[in-house]
RNA sequence: GGGGGUGUAGCUCAGCGGUUUAGAGCGCCGGCCUGUCACGCCGGAGGUCGCGGGUUCAAAUCCCGUCAUCCUCGCCA
């Protein structure tokens, strides 16, 4: 079938274009048929136009459906001033239609595509069965066109500095270590089977024993694990490695990559956010401390704090006796939350007990010491703390609490008193809530930072074993390898995440390149000579045939557009997204096969 | 695997202290309309109230189970 091709895209017409005969192709957007005149909006990609028909020309207007596909012929007129739409780039000039043809014509569509206000509530399972008429929103299509740019200045980046584009195979071997792996039977012999890449881990090292010094790979991995917000069982990862580096090496790199490729975005775009101008740095040790967590979100400050020596010995019982157990008394500021009321507090501690803290006490510190109530506590210098618990506390205790949290008045301190790590498992929860609650993510901000230096490995009580932090090829510090027979949670790794706005972005780390020092890991991790040459014989092997030292990280690109574009679901960046347990609505997959192809591959149905 | 939310017309939702004919807005169909741009006005069609069971004279509504989906804890080297 042959069509009129087109002379212009649908949001370009404009004042300088009257009197232009085009030809325009796109969908039908909106229809107003007022009986002796008929508009059309026309949408593309590159916008919308208001067409006019004359009725008295065109004997079947009804056939033109909304989301119909259209190619209109028609010339470009200048609108009456009193008729222009200042909404629209087009809103100067309108097309008057000379002749049109269906190209497609459409169905009653499942939703309606054209109100945007109305898409943000359409059942998401409904809007991903139909992706192809979702897409067709501009507000989608701008999420992939900012998707392309990104990895198009990704690219542009890396070739600059000289690095080499390799695609990785897709059927590997299962690695039983991590997630869980997407399995796919082989068929000449039933038994064996490739694993989809959980990421191109292997691969990229094993190419910088070849020689390729610099590496990058955008690439998909497979996890088969409990689905989130921001997780999908297929996802892509620009993937990275270099040879002959130290991890200041990688960590400039990435963080250059990542400024000028998110300001060069924030520019193309427009987008709402400010310029980043570099990477917090934190170590493992000090994210731990000050924010409880590996991935603090630093678009706002609020810090924890820690009050153990103060109230070590005061008369508060569930301090004293969590200190003389060997834990931590450390809290947080909750800006304005004096005016909480009990009931509202009571909320707070359900929310730390949902995970798992044994409870939460805290106290404010009045706003107005004239109205702190019955039961305040005032202080020498006229403030007034108030709460259940500030009685138990001699009144330079408290002063120095409220100097140790640096409390304003209004404010609420809360505390958790508990072990290190399982207190500061609440304590962070506690600060992003408190960070939603108040308002104080500046959603301007795109907040990059680095952790450094994260323990090698990790002590698995399930199992009674050290895990790796990271994964088993990841160096440790040089300085730290004493420690490997006396206290491996003590080494350090040359291992270094990107956190952005609270979320992990980015992970990578230094790697082992010496056979004898991949040994010792491979021990320390428990795993015994046979189990290592099943699984990484290969990789040992490689190494003993002249391995550079190399490192390397990968960030997500999903999340990056996710920052960007202000998603908190990832779905909405990934142009055919699984829903559910996996599934794609749109397409029936997973689905079943055909008896043959059970027969072929070796393969029956379980109990 | 655990917790919570949702499931009623094509879409978004109301109804859910049990009752006779299950509603609204948008969309759809028909009619009218020459300046709309969320066009307007008049009329109409459209529902296995997720599915199964139970209680009851009577269930969208109460109870039990189940499925789907979303969020979340665990999990995700």
């Amino acid at each position: 079938m042959s069509f009129a091709q087109r002379t212009h895209g649908c949001g370009e017409p404009r004042a300088s274009h009257a009197g232009e005969q085009v030809i325009l192709n796109g969908w039908a957007h909106r229809v107003r048929d007022l009986g002796g005149v008929c508009f059309v909006d026309l949408r593309d990609r590159s916008g919308i136009v208001q067409l006019v028909f004359d009725p008295s020309r065109f004997q079947n207007l009804a056939e033109i459906r909304s989301e119909s596909c259209l190619s209109v012929t028609g010339t470009v007129r200048l609108r009456d001033p009193d008729t222009k739409n200042p909404a629209m780039p087009t809103g100067e000039v309108e097309i008057v239609v000379t002749g049109y043809n269906v190209l497609g014509p459409a169905k009653t569509l499942p939703f309606p595509v054209s109100d945007e206000e109305q898409m943000t509530s359409v059942n998401e399972e409904l809007r991903i069965k139909y992706r192809y008429l979702d897409l067709r929103r501009p507000a989608m299509y701008r999420k992939f066109a900012i998707r392309a740019a990104a990895i198009r200045r990704i690219r542009a980046y890396l070739d600059q500095r000289e690095f080499l584009e390799i695609e990785t195979p897709i059927f590997t071997k299962s690695t039983p270590e991590g997630a869980r792996d997407y399995l796919v039977p082989y068929r000449l012999e039933p038994g064996l089977f490739y694993a989809l890449p959980q990421s191109p881990q292997q691969y990229k090292q094993l190419l910088m024993v070849a020689g390729v010094e610099r590496y990058y790979q955008i690439a998909k991995c497979f996890r088969d694990e409990a689905q989130r917000a921001d997780r999908q069982p297929e996802f892509t990862q620009l993937d990275l490695e270099m040879s002959f580096v130290t991890q200041e090496d990688v960590l400039r790199l990435i963080e250059g990559l990542t400024v000028e490729v998110v300001n060069g975005l924030i520019e193309e775009f427009d987008l709402p956010k400010d310029r980043v101008e570099g990477f917090a740095r934190l170590t493992y040790d000090e994210s731990m401390h000050l924010y409880g967590c590996d991935k603090p979100d630093l678009r706002f400050g609020l810090q924890l704090f820690d009050i153990s020596s103060v109230v070590k010995d005061c008369g508060f019982g569930v301090f004293k006796s969590c200190i003389d157990g060997g834990g931590f008394v450390r809290g947080i500021r909750y800006p304005g939350g004096a005016s909480l009321s009990r009931k509202e507090i009571g909320i707070l501690e359900e929310f730390c007990k949902e995970f798992g803290a044994k409870g939460m006490a805290s106290f404010g510190l009045a706003q107005d010491p004239a109205d702190a109530g019955e039961g305040a506590v005032v202080l020498a210098d006229g403030r007034a703390v108030k709460g259940s618990i500030a009685k138990f506390f001699k009144p330079e205790e408290l002063v120095q609490i409220l100097e140790t949290a640096k409390a304003e008045p209004g404010d609420l301190l809360c505390f958790i008193a508990d072990a290190y790590s399982a207190g500061n498992n609440v304590l962070f929860r506690l600060r992003n809530e408190i960070g939603e609650r108040c308002g104080l993510r500046d959603q301007r901000k795109v907040a990059f930072c680095f952790v450094l230096d994260f323990p090698l490995v990790e002590w698995n009580p399930e199992s009674s074993r050290w895990d790796a932090t990271h994964h088993p090829f990841t160096a440790p510090k040089a300085e730290d390898l004493i420690y490997i027979d006396t206290d491996p949670g003590r080494i350090r790794a040359d291992c270094y995440d990107v956190v952005c706005n609270g979320t992990e972005w980015a992970s990578g780390s230094i790697r082992i390149h010496r056979p004898d020092i991949q040994e010792r890991c491979f021990k320390l991790l428990g795993l015994d000579e046979e189990t290592i040459r099943a699984r990484f014989g290969h990789m040992i092997e490689a190494f003993e045939y002249g391995a550079p030292p190399h490192g390397g990280i990968a960030p997500g690109i999903d999340r990056l557009i996710m920052f960007l574009t202000d998603d908190e679901n990832i779905r909405e960046v990934i142009a055919f997204p699984k829903i559910g347990q996996g599934m794609d609505p749109m397409m029936g997959a997973p689905s079943t096969i055909d008896p043959q192809q059970w027969a072929e591959l070796g393969l029956r149905l379980g109990e």
